[in-house]
RNA sequence: GGGCGCAUAGCUCAGUUGGUUCAGAGCACUUGGUUUACACCCAAGGGGUCGGGGGUUCGAAUCCCUCUGCGCCCACCA
């Protein structure tokens, strides 16, 4: 037939793509085989592909079309997340380059504004990931915003209310200033920063009569100019002071206990108090207390019924408390209020001072800790099936790697409860309704009509309407929603009896970065087993960061992150996929080359050419097989079934990278680097029928094997071998057959293999032209398969196999274990140099001989060591002695 | 501060219960080869005291201790 003699894998793939969209293989509907299913990780309906998605979606591919060909029913759901803080914030940004400033508009003008915006720019990502060739079930693409997905997330919001686990409270959270919403403790992340500590004077204040003068305290009169020094990082909060705390155990400070304390600027005066939790090595061992600004400082302010001063606005900067600053954002108020402490003579010092700063996670803002109202999870419950399920006995879940089970109980072990209430329109808004101003003076319901029904009853009140109820503002954690997504995308909260969901749940992989294996993966079986009673997949394979040469993360700012698509551009989807999957171990960090890419794209050429070389030929029933080649493809057979097994053992472990490499080395060297180097015929001469029928076969089995890593040039070929059907497709064939293995026509095919070497270094170091044939003589003390002799023959382009049972005199000689082989050479051979060069050999072998020997001499190795190595040792010692032998006769005969 | 993990060839990594798949793979490198599928090729080759030190054992890359250097996760010390 004709083809192209270079592969052009841009048209190629699309191709393909289309051919195979068009003929639905990707869609999946329940039916009597073994369901696959994997639920991808929904990336941002706003995102763009990078080099984490192609590695994540490239590993789900492989399984899905592994498990296809293996005959399961693969389903993979794909579909994006509305990400809600990230989205919000593109969106907020793009309203105010158009000169729309968010807090002019309506709820539902800004959620029209994010829709638009999201209809524009949503699901780019999926299109890129059909380049990638990304075999999703398209038709059951999800948002985690459809209207179905929110139904559930409200559904299930009610019933973890009803049940009392959802509660609301006034709490210490992480406040985001910029994105001006709460975060959970999972999106801050802590960062260390170089800040200042300073040490700032409060003045002391008398004790008056009516709270009484302690016995030791000294007179009145001396205790007019007496301060006390305490140290912070943030100065700007001493508006927000309404205790010091002393230690009670610090001697230093006995003295001070009972009095009171002035704080500078605001001049109020505040009790000092005694705790415990005073690091008496720490700073000077007295602590400001600033309960509406610091965590600990809000307990110890419960702990000693303190007053709370809320001293910033939302965006963090300072209200009506901060007296003259008001208004200056907290970092620049950090500066201006040390200055005027210096100014007023209370700034003792200031040291430099790293410490660990909260951030967040989506805007890199500092994270404010504020009190406020926010709607919590109780976690404690829930997060008990999720420990036993992937840590217990008979544990239902496994991550890849284990290693992360470490990481996992950790956090499961000391979780607190979930913030799931965000200050943030994009999302589902909280269904809560109030209709009264007490904390207390709400419903939660579905439906404003069913929440009418319960405040009626709550309140006694028959008269009230819908008018009469305020939706909470709040809308819920992203988190919240996608925590559900293995079971919402089958529909399985709203109709847990549906069709879909008993037949795909639980899933079976989950592949996804270790970085949001707390968001994410346990509160998806945490969601699991309280909404199914069942773990939501059996499998979590977990990928490592793409990262560059430098070990650098790859990141849009440091922009050291390849374009995806260009990428495939450059090197074929294909290539890029091998490219990735190279050296990829679960886990594992990626150190990505794009020389990797070329790699890939390398090898698809190979197999290509491979290709073309069978089509070149000419094919004859007229002429008979040869021997090389009927052996050669018997070896094949059991070479390829011996790769099969070493495959199928890499993926049940996950090792897709070395289940890639034994396909890349069997198809590289096995099939092309010998299997065609042997029946490739003459030139210009034909092949006869039955090796050409059976390569062809052999290769349709290696396009399988490696069709889920280069599925596009796997199809293409394949479907130049022959006409097929639709039904024929290679994206649905049958995966190889596991035969028994002829292990031993392997290991004498190895032998085989190692007398080509060995012509072929003798060729070499005489500079004998391959073209030019040459005499052979062997003296076989091994017993070996002569079936070979034809291989041997052809690849050392040998006359003939003479076989001989004394050496050959004026011949170069190389041995294989005990044989010896012998090229006779035209002139005088160089005696003195192989003199040299055998007994260098034989001083190797008895050295060889001796440390064997040793071994076997003690007894105590004779006695521990197990059966199998003994006999193993006794055979190096025969095999050792049987090859000084054919040594040392050669070196007789030279001299 | 607590916990976990890693260190093997120039690079990226395999190495399961200590002993023949134990010192390996791919890439890179060196040398030679090209009218006969492919220079995106073929062949041959060099290269590692398995991070340092100590221990257990007949035997250690593998088990134990220790030191060093990295990485990750968690954490409320101002």
């Amino acid at each position: 037939m004709d083809i192209p003699s270079k592969y052009d894998a841009n048209s190629v793939e699309s191709k393909w793509y289309d051919y195979w969209m068009k003929h639905n293989y990707f869609h999946s509907t329940p039916d009597e085989r073994e369901p696959y299913t994997i639920v991808i990780p929904p990336p941002n309906v706003t995102g763009v592909l990078h080099m984490g998605h192609m590695l994540n979606n490239t590993i789900q591919d492989v399984l899905v079309r592994h498990a296809r060909l293996l005959g399961k029913n693969a389903c993979w759901v794909p579909g994006t997340d509305h990400a809600s803080i990230a989205t919000e914030a593109k969106v907020v940004a793009k309203l105010k380059e158009q000169g729309i400033d968010k807090n002019d508009l309506t709820r539902d003008e800004f959620l029209a504004h994010a829709w638009e915006w999201t209809e524009e720019y949503g699901g780019v990502i999926l299109e890129q990931l059909k380049k990638l060739g990304c075999s999703c079930d398209w038709d059951r693409t999800k948002f985690t915003m459809d209207d179905d997905m929110s139904e559930a997330v409200i559904k299930v919001f009610v019933d973890l209310h009803n049940k009392g686990l959802i509660y609301r409270g006034y709490r210490m959270v992480n406040w985001d200033p910029e994105a001006q919403t709460t975060l959970s403790d999972e999106e801050v992340i802590h960062e260390e920063r170089q800040g200042n500590l300073y040490y700032i004077k409060y003045k002391i204040l008398s004790p008056t009569l009516s709270e009484g003068k302690g016995e030791n305290s000294p007179p009145l009169e001396e205790l007019e100019e007496e301060y006390l020094t305490i140290a912070t990082t943030r100065p700007e909060t001493i508006f927000g002071d309404t205790a010091i705390c002393i230690n009670p155990n610090d001697e230093r400070f006995t003295h001070l206990k009972g009095k009171k304390a002035i704080v500078p600027i605001s001049n109020r005066v505040v009790p000092i108090i005694e705790d415990e939790y005073v690091d008496l090595e720490f700073g000077t061992g007295c602590l400001k207390v600033t309960p509406a600004h610091d965590e600990n400082d809000k307990n110890l302010g419960d702990k000693h019924n303190l007053e709370v001063i809320d001293i910033f606005n939302a965006d963090a900067t300072l209200n009506s408390f901060g007296l003259q600053f008001q208004g200056q954002d907290r970092f620049e108020a950090r500066k201006t209020v040390a200055k005027e402490l210096e100014a007023l003579g209370v700034l003792v010092k200031t040291e430099t001072h790293i410490n660990k700063v909260g951030t967040s996670e989506r805007t890199k803002a500092v994270i404010e800790p504020r009190l406020s109202d926010q709607w919590f999870l109780k976690m404690e419950d829930l997060v008990k099936p999720a420990i036993e399920a992937v840590l217990g006995e008979n544990a239902e879940i496994k991550l890849f790697p284990k290693k992360f089970e470490n990481t996992y109980r950790h956090w499961l072990e000391n979780i607190r409860d979930w913030n799931i209430s965000r200050q943030l329109l994009w999302g589902q808004q909280i269904p809560a309704y109030f209709y009264g101003d007490g904390k207390e003076d709400f419903v939660v319901a579905e439906s404003i009509e069913k929440a009418v029904e319960l405040a009626k009853q709550k309140t006694n009140n028959q008269q009230l309407t819908t008018s009469d109820l305020t939706q909470d503002t709040d809308a819920l954690d992203t988190w919240f929603s996608s925590w559900l997504w293995p079971m919402s995308v089958f529909d399985g909260i709203r109709n847990p009896e549906n069709e879909d969901i008993k037949y795909y749940y639980p899933t079976n992989d989950l592949v996804t970065g270790p970085d949001i294996l707390f968001f994410w993966v346990a509160r998806m079986i945490i969601a699991g087993y309280e909404y199914k009673d069942e773990r939501p997949f059996n499998n979590v394979y977990l990928t490592g960061l793409v990262r560059d040469k430098q070990r650098r993360k790859m990141s849009k700012s440091l922009g050291n992150s390849p374009d995806a698509l260009k990428l495939i551009k450059d090197y074929s989807a294909d290539g890029v996929r091998v490219g990735l999957l190279l050296s990829s171990a679960a886990g594992n960090d990626l150190m990505f080359d794009e020389t990797l890419c070329q790699q890939g794209k390398g090898f698809g050429n190979k197999i290509w050419n491979a290709f073309n070389l069978t089509n070149l030929w000419e094919v004859s029933d007229a002429i008979e097989q040869p021997q090389s080649s009927k052996i050669a493809l018997e070896w094949y057979e059991a070479k390829f079934q011996d790769a099969l097994v070493e495959i199928e053992d890499h993926f049940s472990k996950y090792r897709l990278s070395d289940a890639l490499m034994s396909i890349y080395k069997l198809i590289y060297d096995d099939f092309c680097g010998w299997l065609l180097e042997i029946v490739k015929p003459a030139y210009q001469q034909p092949i006869d029928v039955k090796t050409y029928n059976s390569v062809m076969a052999r290769f349709e089995d290696n396009l399988k094997i490696l069709h889920p890593f280069m599925p596009f040039l796997t199809e293409d070929i394949w479907q130049y071998i022959a006409e097929r059907t639709p039904e024929e497709a290679l994206i649905v064939a049958k995966w190889p057959e596991a035969k028994p293995i002829n292990k031993e026509l392997i290991s004498q095919f190895e032998f085989a293999s190692e007398v080509i070497s060995g012509i072929r270094t003798v060729r070499k170091e005489k500079n004998i032209a391959f073209k030019d044939a040459i005499g052979f003589s062997a003296i076989n003390n091994e017993k070996v398969n002569i079936a070979f002799d034809a291989v041997i023959s052809k690849l050392g382009n040998l006359e003939a196999i003479q076989y001989v049972s004394e050496p050959v005199e004026g011949a170069l000689t190389f041995r294989v274990k005990s044989n010896e082989y012998f090229i006779p050479m035209e002139g005088a051979i160089d005696v003195e140099a192989e003199i040299i060069k055998l007994s260098e050999e034989l001083k190797y072998t008895e050295g060889f001989l001796k440390s064997v020997q040793k071994k076997l001499s003690n007894e105590r190795f004779v006695a521990g060591a197990p059966e199998q190595v003994i006999t193993n040792e006794r055979k190096k010692e025969s095999d050792a002695l049987a090859k000084i032998e054919t040594i040392k006769s050669s070196l007789a005969s030279l001299k």
